[in-house]
DNA sequence: TAGATTGTTAATCGATTAACAATC
DNA sequence: TAGATTGTTAATCGATTAACAATC
Protein backbone atom coordinates (compact mmCIF):
# COMPACT_ATOMS: atom_id res chain seq x y z
CA UNK A 1 0.00 0.00 0.00
CA UNK A 2 1.37 3.30 -0.77
CA UNK A 3 1.59 5.43 1.84
CA UNK A 4 2.64 9.19 0.81
CA UNK A 5 1.90 12.21 3.33
CA UNK A 6 -1.81 12.91 3.73
CA UNK A 7 -3.64 15.64 4.79
CA UNK A 8 -5.92 15.34 7.78
CA UNK A 9 -8.48 16.34 5.74
CA UNK A 10 -8.05 13.27 3.63
CA UNK A 11 -8.40 10.98 6.88
CA UNK A 12 -11.22 12.74 8.74
CA UNK A 13 -13.28 11.45 5.63
CA UNK A 14 -11.73 7.82 5.31
CA UNK A 15 -14.25 6.53 8.57
CA UNK A 16 -16.97 8.31 6.48
CA UNK A 17 -16.20 6.32 3.35
CA UNK A 18 -16.00 3.10 5.75
CA UNK A 19 -20.17 3.45 7.01
CA UNK A 20 -21.03 4.61 4.03
CA UNK A 21 -20.00 1.36 2.33
CA UNK A 22 -21.44 -0.40 5.04
CA UNK A 23 -24.53 0.47 5.01
CA UNK A 24 -24.55 -0.06 0.96
CA UNK A 25 -22.74 -3.72 1.63
CA UNK A 26 -26.66 -4.03 3.60
CA UNK A 27 -28.46 -2.82 1.31
CA UNK A 28 -26.96 -4.98 -1.35
CA UNK A 29 -25.49 -2.74 -3.14
CA UNK A 30 -22.44 -3.92 -4.57
CA UNK A 31 -20.48 -1.79 -7.03
CA UNK A 32 -20.59 2.30 -6.63
CA UNK A 33 -18.86 5.40 -9.11
CA UNK A 34 -17.27 7.82 -7.25
CA UNK A 35 -20.01 10.26 -8.38
CA UNK A 36 -22.89 8.38 -6.79
CA UNK A 37 -20.92 7.69 -3.89
CA UNK A 38 -19.72 11.85 -3.71
CA UNK A 39 -23.73 12.24 -3.79
CA UNK A 40 -24.30 10.14 -0.83
CA UNK A 41 -21.52 11.93 1.38
CA UNK A 42 -22.02 15.77 0.00
CA UNK A 43 -18.79 15.73 -2.04
CA UNK A 44 -17.28 15.79 -5.29
CA UNK A 45 -16.24 12.99 -7.34
CA UNK A 46 -12.96 14.16 -8.20
CA UNK A 47 -12.51 14.52 -4.60
CA UNK A 48 -13.35 10.51 -3.97
CA UNK A 49 -11.29 9.86 -6.72
CA UNK A 50 -8.30 12.12 -4.98
CA UNK A 51 -8.75 10.74 -1.72
CA UNK A 52 -8.64 7.05 -3.01
CA UNK A 53 -5.55 7.46 -5.58
CA UNK A 54 -3.49 9.00 -2.16
CA UNK A 55 -3.23 5.23 -1.32
CA UNK A 56 -3.69 3.58 -4.66
CA UNK A 57 -5.95 2.06 -7.46
CA UNK A 58 -9.12 0.72 -6.20
CA UNK A 59 -11.29 0.81 -8.73
CA UNK A 60 -11.91 -0.11 -12.39
CA UNK A 61 -12.38 2.05 -15.12
CA UNK A 62 -15.57 2.52 -17.34
CA UNK A 63 -17.10 0.06 -14.25
CA UNK A 64 -16.31 2.21 -10.72
CA UNK A 65 -15.83 0.59 -7.35
CA UNK A 66 -16.84 -2.99 -5.98
CA UNK A 67 -18.33 -1.70 -2.70
CA UNK A 68 -16.61 -4.78 -0.54
CA UNK A 69 -13.35 -4.41 -1.54
CA UNK A 70 -13.28 -0.87 -1.61
CA UNK A 71 -14.51 -1.65 2.10
CA UNK A 72 -11.36 -3.94 2.75
CA UNK A 73 -8.76 -1.20 1.41
CA UNK A 74 -10.06 1.48 3.56
CA UNK A 75 -10.45 -0.58 6.61
CA UNK A 76 -7.09 -1.90 6.12
CA UNK A 77 -5.74 1.94 5.55
CA UNK A 78 -7.23 3.24 8.87
CA UNK A 79 -5.78 0.05 10.64
CA UNK A 80 -8.76 -2.20 11.27
CA UNK A 81 -6.59 -5.31 10.62
CA UNK A 82 -3.83 -5.07 13.11
CA UNK A 83 -5.49 -6.15 16.25
CA UNK A 84 -4.73 -2.61 18.39
CA UNK A 85 -5.45 -3.28 21.67
CA UNK A 86 -7.16 -0.66 24.07
CA UNK A 87 -7.72 0.08 27.86
CA UNK A 88 -9.98 2.23 29.36
CA UNK A 89 -8.77 4.64 32.25
CA UNK A 90 -12.04 6.16 34.44
CA UNK A 91 -14.87 4.00 34.50
CA UNK A 92 -17.34 6.71 35.30
CA UNK A 93 -20.17 7.55 33.58
CA UNK A 94 -18.65 8.28 30.15
CA UNK A 95 -16.44 5.07 30.79
CA UNK A 96 -18.88 2.74 31.77
CA UNK A 97 -21.10 4.09 28.48
CA UNK A 98 -18.58 3.63 26.07
CA UNK A 99 -17.50 0.45 28.00
CA UNK A 100 -21.54 -1.25 27.55
CA UNK A 101 -22.57 0.40 24.41
CA UNK A 102 -19.68 1.24 22.09
CA UNK A 103 -18.11 -1.79 20.35
CA UNK A 104 -14.77 -1.53 19.48
CA UNK A 105 -14.09 -4.65 18.45
CA UNK A 106 -16.42 -3.43 15.47
CA UNK A 107 -13.63 -1.07 14.51
CA UNK A 108 -10.78 -3.32 14.83
CA UNK A 109 -9.91 -2.80 18.28
CA UNK A 110 -9.43 -4.83 21.37
CA UNK A 111 -10.32 -3.51 24.76
CA UNK A 112 -8.57 -5.61 27.04
CA UNK A 113 -8.91 -3.72 30.56
CA UNK A 114 -10.29 -1.23 32.44
CA UNK A 115 -9.11 0.53 35.62
CA UNK A 116 -10.60 2.94 37.99
CA UNK A 117 -10.13 3.79 41.71
CA UNK A 118 -13.84 3.00 43.24
CA UNK A 119 -13.62 -0.21 45.53
CA UNK A 120 -17.15 -1.03 44.47
CA UNK A 121 -16.22 -1.39 41.05
CA UNK A 122 -12.20 -3.04 41.11
CA UNK A 123 -12.90 -6.65 39.82
CA UNK A 124 -15.95 -6.09 38.51
CA UNK A 125 -16.60 -7.08 34.67
CA UNK A 126 -18.56 -4.92 32.21
CA UNK A 127 -19.29 -7.15 28.91
CA UNK A 128 -16.48 -9.43 29.92
CA UNK A 129 -13.48 -6.49 30.45
CA UNK A 130 -12.50 -6.85 33.87
CA UNK A 131 -11.94 -3.22 36.02
CA UNK A 132 -8.81 -3.34 37.39
CA UNK A 133 -7.43 -0.69 40.37
CA UNK A 134 -6.08 2.27 39.34
CA UNK A 135 -2.48 1.13 41.58
CA UNK A 136 -2.78 -1.75 38.68
CA UNK A 137 -1.85 0.38 36.13
CA UNK A 138 1.51 0.62 35.93
CA UNK A 139 2.47 -2.96 36.15
CA UNK A 140 -0.40 -4.06 33.65
CA UNK A 141 1.47 -1.44 31.09
CA UNK A 142 4.86 -3.32 32.38
CA UNK A 143 3.11 -6.60 31.23
CA UNK A 144 1.16 -6.07 28.57
CA UNK A 145 0.91 -4.31 25.00
CA UNK A 146 -1.40 -1.58 25.09
CA UNK A 147 -1.61 0.59 21.82
CA UNK A 148 -4.34 3.08 22.88
CA UNK A 149 -5.39 4.76 26.36
CA UNK A 150 -9.21 5.76 26.45
CA UNK A 151 -9.21 8.55 29.11
CA UNK A 152 -12.51 9.07 30.92
CA UNK A 153 -11.05 10.38 33.60
CA UNK A 154 -12.50 13.09 35.43
CA UNK A 155 -11.06 16.44 34.52
CA UNK A 156 -8.92 17.05 37.67
CA UNK A 157 -6.26 14.08 37.30
CA UNK A 158 -6.61 13.92 33.21
CA UNK A 159 -2.92 15.46 33.67
CA UNK A 160 -1.28 13.67 36.08
CA UNK A 161 -3.07 10.06 34.71
CA UNK A 162 -1.63 10.87 31.22
CA UNK A 163 1.76 11.31 32.38
CA UNK A 164 1.55 8.01 34.09
CA UNK A 165 0.25 6.64 30.92
CA UNK A 166 3.48 8.25 28.82
CA UNK A 167 5.70 7.31 30.77
CA UNK A 168 4.90 3.96 30.10
CA UNK A 169 5.18 3.92 27.15
CA UNK A 170 1.71 4.48 25.70
CA UNK A 171 1.62 6.22 22.64
CA UNK A 172 -2.30 7.21 21.89
CA UNK A 173 -4.30 8.85 23.41
CA UNK A 174 -8.24 9.11 22.90
CA UNK A 175 -9.21 11.78 25.27
CA UNK A 176 -12.74 12.42 26.17
CA UNK A 177 -11.95 15.09 28.96
CA UNK A 178 -12.73 18.36 28.46
CA UNK A 179 -8.76 19.02 28.93
CA UNK A 180 -6.31 20.36 25.88
CA UNK A 181 -3.80 17.36 26.36
CA UNK A 182 -1.88 18.55 22.56
CA UNK A 183 0.71 19.81 23.87
CA UNK A 184 3.42 20.60 21.51
CA UNK A 185 6.28 19.20 23.05
CA UNK A 186 5.08 15.81 23.40
CA UNK A 187 5.00 12.78 21.22
CA UNK A 188 2.20 11.50 21.85
CA UNK A 189 -1.05 10.93 19.51
CA UNK A 190 -3.79 12.29 20.76
CA UNK A 191 -7.41 12.61 19.55
CA UNK A 192 -9.85 14.65 22.04
CA UNK A 193 -13.89 14.08 22.07
CA UNK A 194 -14.34 17.45 23.44
CA UNK A 195 -18.31 17.46 23.87
CA UNK A 196 -18.00 21.18 24.84
CA UNK A 197 -16.62 22.39 21.12
CA UNK A 198 -18.88 20.34 19.71
CA UNK A 199 -21.85 21.83 21.12
CA UNK A 200 -20.45 24.74 20.89
CA UNK A 201 -19.84 24.97 17.19
CA UNK A 202 -23.74 24.00 16.92
CA UNK A 203 -24.49 27.00 18.93
CA UNK A 204 -22.59 29.13 16.71
CA UNK A 205 -24.39 27.89 13.39
CA UNK A 206 -27.63 27.99 15.28
CA UNK A 207 -27.18 31.58 16.01
CA UNK A 208 -25.70 32.69 12.71
CA UNK A 209 -29.29 31.27 11.09
CA UNK A 210 -30.71 33.15 13.48
CA UNK A 211 -29.29 36.35 12.89
CA UNK A 212 -29.64 35.92 9.00
CA UNK A 213 -33.61 34.91 9.61
CA UNK A 214 -33.62 38.14 11.76
CA UNK A 215 -31.90 40.31 9.04
CA UNK A 216 -33.94 38.69 6.24
CA UNK A 217 -37.06 39.96 8.11
CA UNK A 218 -36.09 43.35 8.90
CA UNK A 219 -35.31 44.21 5.17
CA UNK A 220 -38.89 42.79 3.97
CA UNK A 221 -40.52 45.28 6.58
CA UNK A 222 -38.69 48.14 5.15
CA UNK B 1 -20.29 41.98 15.72
CA UNK B 2 -19.02 41.46 12.44
CA UNK B 3 -20.84 38.46 10.62
CA UNK B 4 -19.19 37.89 7.70
CA UNK B 5 -18.59 34.38 5.62
CA UNK B 6 -16.66 32.75 7.97
CA UNK B 7 -14.78 29.37 7.28
CA UNK B 8 -15.22 26.01 8.92
CA UNK B 9 -12.07 25.61 10.40
CA UNK B 10 -12.59 29.33 12.28
CA UNK B 11 -15.35 28.34 13.86
CA UNK B 12 -13.76 25.21 15.30
CA UNK B 13 -10.86 27.08 16.94
CA UNK B 14 -12.92 28.96 18.83
CA UNK B 15 -14.42 26.52 21.26
CA UNK B 16 -10.37 25.93 22.06
CA UNK B 17 -9.35 29.51 22.33
CA UNK B 18 -13.03 29.64 24.36
CA UNK B 19 -11.31 26.90 26.60
CA UNK B 20 -8.28 27.93 27.17
CA UNK B 21 -8.94 31.62 28.00
CA UNK B 22 -11.08 30.57 30.78
CA UNK B 23 -7.82 28.40 31.89
CA UNK B 24 -5.62 31.52 31.57
CA UNK B 25 -8.41 33.42 34.02
CA UNK B 26 -8.22 30.48 36.52
CA UNK B 27 -4.23 30.72 36.96
CA UNK B 28 -4.98 34.47 37.21
CA UNK B 29 -3.67 35.79 33.65
CA UNK B 30 -5.79 38.90 32.45
CA UNK B 31 -3.66 39.57 29.19
CA UNK B 32 -2.84 38.03 26.37
CA UNK B 33 -0.61 38.08 22.94
CA UNK B 34 -1.95 36.51 19.55
CA UNK B 35 2.18 35.30 20.00
CA UNK B 36 1.54 33.16 23.38
CA UNK B 37 -2.09 32.23 22.67
CA UNK B 38 -0.91 31.17 19.86
CA UNK B 39 1.80 28.91 21.37
CA UNK B 40 -0.46 27.43 24.14
CA UNK B 41 -2.43 26.05 21.08
CA UNK B 42 0.11 24.86 18.64
CA UNK B 43 -1.18 27.88 16.17
CA UNK B 44 0.75 30.72 14.39
CA UNK B 45 0.08 34.52 15.94
CA UNK B 46 -1.14 35.47 12.14
CA UNK B 47 -3.29 32.89 12.31
CA UNK B 48 -5.15 33.96 15.79
CA UNK B 49 -5.12 37.74 14.74
CA UNK B 50 -6.89 36.64 11.34
CA UNK B 51 -9.35 34.71 13.09
CA UNK B 52 -10.69 37.12 15.72
CA UNK B 53 -10.10 39.44 12.70
CA UNK B 54 -13.27 37.99 10.87
CA UNK B 55 -15.36 39.01 14.04
CA UNK B 56 -14.14 42.59 15.03
CA UNK B 57 -10.62 44.19 17.00
CA UNK B 58 -10.51 42.94 20.05
CA UNK B 59 -7.35 43.79 21.31
CA UNK B 60 -5.06 47.06 21.76
CA UNK B 61 -1.88 47.59 19.76
CA UNK B 62 1.20 47.57 21.85
CA UNK B 63 -0.90 45.61 24.68
CA UNK B 64 -2.30 42.47 23.47
CA UNK B 65 -5.62 41.15 24.55
CA UNK B 66 -7.37 41.15 27.77
CA UNK B 67 -8.27 37.28 29.13
CA UNK B 68 -11.83 38.14 30.04
CA UNK B 69 -13.22 40.61 27.33
CA UNK B 70 -11.91 38.29 24.51
CA UNK B 71 -13.69 35.05 26.54
CA UNK B 72 -17.18 37.72 26.82
CA UNK B 73 -16.46 38.23 22.62
CA UNK B 74 -16.11 34.74 21.97
CA UNK B 75 -18.30 33.55 24.43
CA UNK B 76 -21.05 36.08 22.76
CA UNK B 77 -20.04 35.02 18.86
CA UNK B 78 -20.50 31.12 19.83
CA UNK B 79 -23.76 31.96 20.62
CA UNK B 80 -23.38 31.59 24.53
CA UNK B 81 -25.42 34.29 25.84
CA UNK B 82 -28.58 33.70 24.07
CA UNK B 83 -30.60 31.19 26.12
CA UNK B 84 -30.84 28.34 23.54
CA UNK B 85 -32.55 25.42 24.87
CA UNK B 86 -32.24 21.79 23.99
CA UNK B 87 -33.91 18.52 24.75
CA UNK B 88 -32.51 15.24 25.09
CA UNK B 89 -34.29 12.27 23.05
CA UNK B 90 -33.37 8.83 24.00
CA UNK B 91 -31.95 7.99 27.75
CA UNK B 92 -29.99 5.16 27.36
CA UNK B 93 -26.70 4.90 28.25
CA UNK B 94 -25.26 7.96 26.82
CA UNK B 95 -28.18 10.28 26.88
CA UNK B 96 -28.28 9.08 30.69
CA UNK B 97 -24.46 10.00 30.91
CA UNK B 98 -24.61 13.28 29.23
CA UNK B 99 -27.45 14.25 31.66
CA UNK B 100 -25.68 13.33 34.40
CA UNK B 101 -22.17 14.96 33.91
CA UNK B 102 -22.86 17.07 30.51
CA UNK B 103 -22.97 20.42 32.23
CA UNK B 104 -25.09 22.28 29.40
CA UNK B 105 -25.83 25.49 31.41
CA UNK B 106 -21.40 26.05 31.32
CA UNK B 107 -22.09 26.69 27.30
CA UNK B 108 -25.32 28.70 27.90
CA UNK B 109 -27.46 25.81 26.62
CA UNK B 110 -30.57 25.22 28.77
CA UNK B 111 -31.72 20.96 28.93
CA UNK B 112 -35.18 21.40 29.76
CA UNK B 113 -36.76 18.11 28.58
CA UNK B 114 -35.46 14.40 27.87
CA UNK B 115 -37.63 11.48 26.19
CA UNK B 116 -37.56 7.95 26.11
CA UNK B 117 -39.99 5.12 25.41
CA UNK B 118 -38.74 3.31 28.65
CA UNK B 119 -41.76 3.20 30.98
CA UNK B 120 -39.94 3.05 34.27
CA UNK B 121 -38.35 6.23 33.34
CA UNK B 122 -40.69 8.32 32.21
CA UNK B 123 -41.96 10.85 35.33
CA UNK B 124 -38.60 10.62 36.58
CA UNK B 125 -35.78 13.59 36.59
CA UNK B 126 -32.23 13.58 36.34
CA UNK B 127 -30.40 16.48 37.53
CA UNK B 128 -33.79 18.18 37.48
CA UNK B 129 -34.48 17.00 33.93
CA UNK B 130 -37.64 15.54 33.66
CA UNK B 131 -38.17 12.19 31.21
CA UNK B 132 -40.99 12.51 28.95
CA UNK B 133 -42.30 9.68 26.83
CA UNK B 134 -41.83 9.49 23.40
CA UNK B 135 -45.68 10.06 22.98
CA UNK B 136 -45.27 13.88 24.48
CA UNK B 137 -42.52 14.95 21.89
CA UNK B 138 -44.61 16.16 19.25
CA UNK B 139 -46.98 17.87 21.99
CA UNK B 140 -44.02 19.22 23.64
CA UNK B 141 -41.95 20.23 20.49
CA UNK B 142 -46.01 21.72 19.57
CA UNK B 143 -46.07 23.95 23.23
CA UNK B 144 -42.31 24.87 23.57
CA UNK B 145 -39.23 26.83 21.64
CA UNK B 146 -36.58 23.98 21.40
CA UNK B 147 -33.17 24.94 19.60
CA UNK B 148 -31.24 21.90 19.59
CA UNK B 149 -32.31 18.11 20.20
CA UNK B 150 -29.61 15.67 21.16
CA UNK B 151 -29.53 13.22 19.40
CA UNK B 152 -29.13 9.79 21.98
CA UNK B 153 -31.39 6.90 20.64
CA UNK B 154 -30.80 4.06 19.23
CA UNK B 155 -29.22 3.88 15.59
CA UNK B 156 -32.51 1.40 14.24
CA UNK B 157 -34.63 4.75 15.29
CA UNK B 158 -32.40 7.57 14.44
CA UNK B 159 -33.91 8.40 10.99
CA UNK B 160 -37.78 8.10 11.91
CA UNK B 161 -37.18 10.46 15.44
CA UNK B 162 -34.83 12.75 13.33
CA UNK B 163 -37.81 13.20 10.78
CA UNK B 164 -40.04 13.41 13.86
CA UNK B 165 -37.70 16.48 15.05
CA UNK B 166 -37.50 18.19 11.94
CA UNK B 167 -41.21 18.02 10.73
CA UNK B 168 -41.78 20.20 13.99
CA UNK B 169 -39.71 22.46 13.73
CA UNK B 170 -36.23 21.51 14.94
CA UNK B 171 -33.95 23.18 12.90
CA UNK B 172 -30.60 21.94 14.77
CA UNK B 173 -30.09 18.25 15.92
CA UNK B 174 -26.67 17.18 17.64
CA UNK B 175 -26.44 13.79 16.71
CA UNK B 176 -24.49 10.88 19.07
CA UNK B 177 -25.71 7.82 16.73
CA UNK B 178 -23.57 6.70 14.23
CA UNK B 179 -25.48 7.26 10.92
CA UNK B 180 -25.25 9.41 8.70
CA UNK B 181 -28.23 12.20 8.93
CA UNK B 182 -26.54 14.99 7.12
CA UNK B 183 -28.98 14.70 4.05
CA UNK B 184 -27.85 17.29 1.65
CA UNK B 185 -31.10 18.02 0.44
CA UNK B 186 -32.35 19.09 4.10
CA UNK B 187 -32.31 22.55 6.02
CA UNK B 188 -31.34 21.07 9.65
CA UNK B 189 -28.24 21.88 11.21
CA UNK B 190 -26.69 18.81 12.18
CA UNK B 191 -23.73 18.23 14.51
CA UNK B 192 -22.11 14.85 14.84
CA UNK B 193 -20.22 13.13 17.31
CA UNK B 194 -19.01 10.17 15.73
CA UNK B 195 -17.25 8.09 18.20
CA UNK B 196 -16.01 5.30 16.37
CA UNK B 197 -15.20 8.17 13.00
CA UNK B 198 -12.65 9.59 15.95
CA UNK B 199 -11.14 6.05 17.03
CA UNK B 200 -10.86 4.81 13.58
CA UNK B 201 -8.63 8.29 12.93
CA UNK B 202 -6.83 7.09 15.88
CA UNK B 203 -5.94 3.98 14.44
CA UNK B 204 -5.02 5.65 11.45
CA UNK B 205 -2.33 7.92 13.23
CA UNK B 206 -1.36 4.68 15.58
CA UNK B 207 -0.72 2.47 12.52
CA UNK B 208 1.30 5.29 10.21
CA UNK B 209 3.64 5.52 13.00
CA UNK B 210 4.22 1.70 13.54
CA UNK B 211 4.95 1.75 9.59
CA UNK B 212 7.34 4.88 9.99
CA UNK B 213 8.68 2.77 12.78
CA UNK B 214 9.37 -0.30 11.05
CA UNK B 215 10.62 1.21 8.01
CA UNK B 216 13.68 3.12 10.45
CA UNK B 217 14.27 0.07 11.75
CA UNK B 218 14.52 -1.83 8.40
CA UNK B 219 16.71 1.03 7.48
CA UNK B 220 19.07 0.70 10.43
CA UNK B 221 19.39 -3.14 10.05
CA UNK B 222 20.40 -3.26 6.45
C1' DT C 1 9.45 58.51 23.30
C1' DA C 2 10.73 53.56 22.32
C1' DG C 3 9.07 49.04 22.30
C1' DA C 4 5.54 46.02 21.53
C1' DT C 5 1.76 44.15 19.32
C1' DT C 6 -2.29 44.66 16.77
C1' DG C 7 -5.05 44.92 12.38
C1' DT C 8 -4.66 44.15 7.66
C1' DT C 9 -2.73 43.58 3.10
C1' DA C 10 0.15 40.72 0.20
C1' DA C 11 2.52 36.31 -0.68
C1' DT C 12 2.59 31.55 -0.18
C1' DC C 13 1.01 27.24 0.39
C1' DG C 14 -2.13 23.44 0.13
C1' DA C 15 -6.57 21.49 -0.91
C1' DT C 16 -10.34 21.12 -4.02
C1' DT C 17 -12.17 21.10 -8.55
C1' DA C 18 -11.94 20.59 -13.51
C1' DA C 19 -10.44 18.26 -17.39
C1' DC C 20 -9.09 14.51 -20.10
C1' DA C 21 -6.30 10.63 -21.70
C1' DA C 22 -6.20 5.83 -20.48
C1' DT C 23 -8.74 1.78 -20.37
C1' DC C 24 -12.16 -1.46 -18.84
C1' DT D 1 -17.01 -1.31 -30.47
C1' DA D 2 -19.20 2.50 -27.77
C1' DG D 3 -20.06 4.14 -23.31
C1' DA D 4 -18.60 4.80 -18.88
C1' DT D 5 -15.57 5.81 -15.34
C1' DT D 6 -11.16 5.69 -13.44
C1' DG D 7 -6.44 7.66 -12.46
C1' DT D 8 -3.91 11.72 -12.82
C1' DT D 9 -2.38 16.21 -14.35
C1' DA D 10 -3.46 21.09 -14.57
C1' DA D 11 -6.23 25.04 -12.98
C1' DT D 12 -8.63 27.19 -9.44
C1' DC D 13 -9.85 28.35 -5.13
C1' DG D 14 -9.33 29.17 -0.27
C1' DA D 15 -6.70 29.08 3.94
C1' DT D 16 -2.46 29.98 6.22
C1' DT D 17 1.63 32.57 6.77
C1' DA D 18 4.54 36.60 6.29
C1' DA D 19 5.17 41.33 6.45
C1' DC D 20 4.53 45.86 7.95
C1' DA D 21 2.19 50.26 8.74
C1' DA D 22 -0.71 51.92 12.40
C1' DT D 23 -0.93 52.86 17.08
C1' DC D 24 -1.17 51.98 21.95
Amino acid sequence: MKRVKVSNNVIRRLPRYLRKLDELSESGVDKISSRQLAELLGLTSSQVRQDFNCFGEFGQQGYGYNVASLREQIAGILGMDRGFTAILVGVGNIGRALMENFCFSDWGVNLTAAFDIKPALIGTEYRGVRIYGMDELERYLAEHTVDVAVLTVPKTVAVSVTETLTNRGIDAIWNFTNVELTEPNSKTLVENIHFSDSLLSLSYFVAERRDEAAAKSAREEK
